[in-house]
DNA sequence: GACTGTGAATCTCTTCACAGCA
DNA sequence: TGCTGTGAAGAGATTCACAGTC
């Protein structure tokens, strides 16, 4: 499943705040899901949970931290050390647990030998090198869209089974290998789109049904993961196909805040 | 449908190689998706195709950006500019059509006043004036966790209906606002769960049934996108749920190519 | 003959509701 | 009483197959 990072992230959180045991309730609202899909997906790990208390934080960070293979080590390597790369490798050294980075690679001898957190870059040339000496078995690529197959290649010539794809190019693999593809382009389409049907093709302001808008801040104050960790809302949130979070207000709110003619009457 | 920015993009690169039709076994081949899928998608628009023929590029390519709300520039900013606020600065500025970062926004003095491309950094201060100057509709958050919320918050309450989440934390909206998160460290742990399924916890290289390893090299030659765009692929591919591609083998393969000379190994 | 458009079958994920335990 | 675990119902999305059109 591809919420188990995301349970794994606010476990993580809630672990360093003390907190012991987590309903599906709490752990749906910190992580932005239902509670059904909470419980559907941590029974598919088998059973943690106790009846009429809810989950032991340790024991389910350990078993989801398993099922996604980051008891040991994942060694990776970079290719392409733009912006990008950059912000990937920071990522991948302080965020992420059970990676490595353990290499830098880039075709530009300019960026060769830059020091970037722990690693040094290296020149492409040493790519199959590298992923020997480390056993490699997830690369991460961060070239222009024109290098990105060709690298591609490289990788899985040299043992890579595992790609994490930034390039908008689809990139061609044998048999076995993942491919996982990240278009920053398509994020903002996909954006593009829903605030298309939002405000059809007329360009001039013009809201909805003057609800939501400017005049109206953030119901939430500043009540993100910090002490708590669960964050309270009872709205209803659905996560649409192509992964945008859409919110609709339900009864029963935290606090109305003052004028709500969104749903109308209700009251 | 999520897949539209896809066939957006091949569409695009078709359209500048002179290509004029297109059938949906080429578009999907091109796009890393099934035929029926493409056909589907398609449908959903409007009969933009011709029986016996297949896609007219520049029609398809008109409708689809007009259903992705592209036809008209939407004003983006992007709240801070570290490593990922400069990468996504350089791809909006080239890649993205339809969209235009109208102002990069830091809280770090130190950064205010750099100029990425066109766009000059302002201080978080002024990113209230900056939405209602430029009629910003979209939001890109890429600042730590800790202030992504707060952002959020502001970037609300000033009149932003879609946000592109890029810092590791759920945010709270108010109804109407779509949310979409992207988060690398996540990238990373569903590959590697994927990477755990194919080996598990041996920490020995013990391919599954040792065919498509090291040994083997590249499939496809350096046939990207280069001047025919379509790539030519028999094989099965699927896309899982969370978005990794998986390739199968398929019968009738095109051509197993030999040893492409890229990398010295292989032996 | 080639390729689109689409209903029907299939599969997968989500949601509901409630039985089973602490 | 509170919350987990789960079968069953529901909702989408994908795939199949083929009729319809050029």
């Amino acid at each position: 499943m591809a919420r188990l990072p995301l349970y794994l992230r606010v476990l993580t959180t809630l672990a360093e705040g003390g907190v012991h045991t987590v309903s599906s309730d709490t752990l749906a609202a910190a992580a932005g899901v239902t509670p059904a899909k909470v419980r559907k997906d941590l029974s598919h790990l088998g059973s943690y949970g106790t009846r009429g208390v809810g989950y032991e934080v340790d024991v389910l960070l350990d078993c989801i931290a398993a099922k996604l293979g980051l008891t040991e080590d994942r060694s990776v390597v970079l290719v392409g050390v733009g912006n990008l790369g950059h912000a990937l490798a920071g990522y991948g050294g302080s965020h992420a647990r059970g990676f490595r980075i353990v290499a830098l690679v880039d075709a530009d001898p300019d960026r060769v030998g830059e020091r970037v957190g722990a690693v040094i870059v290296r020149p492409v040339d040493e790519l199959e090198q590298v992923i020997a000496e480390c056993a490699v078995t997830i690369g991460v690529i961060c070239t222009p869209a024109a290098a990105a197959q060709q690298v591609c290649d490289r990788l899985v010539a040299a043992g890579v089974t595992s790609i994490l794809n930034f390039a908008p190019t689809v990139l061609s693999v044998p048999e076995g290998v993942d491919v996982r593809k990240v278009d920053l382009a398509v994020e903002l389409q996909i954006l593009s789109f829903h605030e298309a049907r939002k405000r059809p093709p007329s360009p001039r302001e013009a809201p909805p049904n003057g609800s939501t808008q400017a005049g109206e801040t953030s119901l939430v104050a500043g009540t993100t993961t910090g002490t708590d960790g669960a964050t309270p809302r009872t709205d209803r949130v659905r996560t649409e196909t192509d992964g945008v979070v859409r919110v609709t207000r339900q009864a029963g709110q935290t606090r109305p805040v003052q004028a709500v003619p969104a749903e109308g009457g209700a009251s």
